[in-house]
DNA sequence: TTGCTCCTCACGTCACGTGAGGTGGC
DNA sequence: TTGCTCCTCACGTCACGTGAGGTGGC
């Protein structure tokens, strides 16, 4: 009979480990003096110790690993375990090479521009929106600020005469595939309850109805500063995009107004606060 | 200002993740009401809390968070933080890597004998050991308890005669670089306490003193069974080490007799629990 | 008034590590 | 008798999740 030291010494393990193990009841003291309460154990357990080690080396559980050694488990359910193993560690490799490509573009970024991009980036899961809208073709960035009053003045209109409520911030939709300033292909909307499509009346001309879909990668980036510098962000959202492996989904870039509302604004100048939004899949 | 469950929406973090933050003084509410205790937000600290989650994305604990958030901590030590985690995520894959290839290997091995193996390898680290032992070409398996006898009879002769106790148990190591069953090169030996060299009188004819390396990477397998069968052990050990991309760093295979004494068992056919050692290195 | 939102405890997760305070064995 | 080994609590880790039980706001 060995004591839990001398065991634990046997097995390259703590006392405290085999303590543990005991109290899960994963591996048991041959015998427990009833005075001292002093644990003894047997060389016999010393090949049940190393093969609960060898378990957790492959990244099993406590309890998954009760489970493959208590109960003379089926083959095939041994197999399944280890099959599903194989897959979670795919899986995880998968994950760290993509946090892997994320570091390193933050890395490589600041050593370009010297300091770090105010802008961060994140990736979200965005549901559908059901978008009353009107698009047009903007020529350039000075007067950018009078036509998106402009569709604004449409969608609202139609909004009051349906007695429909927005549900959700005004969103702004950019449809130009490359960077431009000016033919500016620009759709300005905002998002009501899917329900409410049948109370809009006859329209304003222009003004459509459709449903944006649902995305399960999005990336997303808060902004925070003068309408007029929002491009900045645009640019940073995109060079994320192209060094971390993937593609635009849809060829848009979504615009949300969590400011409010784009009319009230005094000046393109004013600082505001607002979320870009672009769907996007891993290339491959 | 925003309740927290708006803020939580826009975020897209739950509501306790936002308490949470606040309890540990990583994002505060911009204003928390006397009465009610609400916590209010603001639109600007949307930036924050993105930031926040971007740095999370990249693999960084939320009090790694706070220091490259709060002081405006020099773009050096930014970089340097980067760079650390780069090679945390590079090692952590590495050792994925490695787990997947352990867990592939058992999977074939069980799809190969439609059982799992009854020998479980696990990967320790070893001390030095200083040896006093002697070592015999042993001519085949019947003669094999005949010859280790008179070894280990050698053995303890010269440590009976300087007065020296032995500090672990008996090691064989076999020293043929392939399987064999004739002419085994054997070496029986035990350890000692490396104080105690200097007491050992002159020695019995062949019997030498010296010291086993240690070893960062051992591979350990516990056999429980008759020493007669302790070659399966052997494969078992070897095939594991070709399959994982391991190779010896010493020839020789180190097996420690935690039973006891070889000259007490009856036969070579009593039941004994030994652990077999190997030395090993990744290849390349 | 009824839901809805918010609040503060408090405990659970996972596999142990780290003391605190005390006792048996040689 | 003195170290050494062992014992049982009990709390800490990490980033929250999950109730319990209660209250403010429209």
């Amino acid at each position: 009979m060995l004591r839990i030291g001398d065991f634990s010494k046997l097995g390259q393990v703590s006392i405290h480990t085999l303590r543990h193990y005991d109290d899960i009841g994963l591996l048991k003291p041959e015998h427990i003096d009833a005075f001292t309460d002093y644990r003894y154990y047997t060389l016999e357990q010393l090949p049940r110790l190393n093969r609960i080690l060898a378990l957790k080396d492959l990244g099993f559980s406590l309890e998954q690993i009760a489970r493959l050694i208590d109960d003379n488990i089926p083959v095939e359910q041994m197999k399944g375990m280890l099959r599903m193993r194989l897959a979670d560690i795919e899986r995880q490799i998968d994950d760290e090479r993509t946090r892997l490509m994320r570091v390193a573009r933050r890395l490589t970024q600041i050593e370009a521009e010297g300091k770090p991009s105010p802008y961060d980036v994140t990736m979200k899961r965005i549901d559908a929106v059901t978008l009353v809208s009107r698009r047009a073709l903007v020529p350039g960035l000075e007067t950018m600020a009078r036509h998106r009053r402009a569709l604004y003045d449409a969608v609202y209109s139609a909004l009051d005469s349906g007695r429909i409520k927005a549900n959700g911030p005004e969103i702004a939709l950019y449809h130009n595939t490359e960077y431009t300033e000016t033919d500016i292909d620009t759709e300005c909307g905002i998002a009501i309850n899917a329900k409410d499509v049948g109370k809009l009346a006859p329209v304003p001309v222009g003004v459509t109805t459709r449903t944006l879909p649902a995305s399960e990668e999005t990336v997303s980036v808060m902004y925070r500063g003068a309408m007029i510098d929002v491009t900045q962000a645009i640019v940073a959202a995109f060079s994320w995009i192209d060094a971390n492996g993937y593609e635009c989904a849809q060829h848009e870039t979504r615009e949300l107004h969590h400011f409010g509302r784009e009319r009230e604004l005094a000046t393109f100048d004013a600082p505001v606060v607002l979320e870009l939004q672009v769907a996007v899949r891993p290339i491959r």
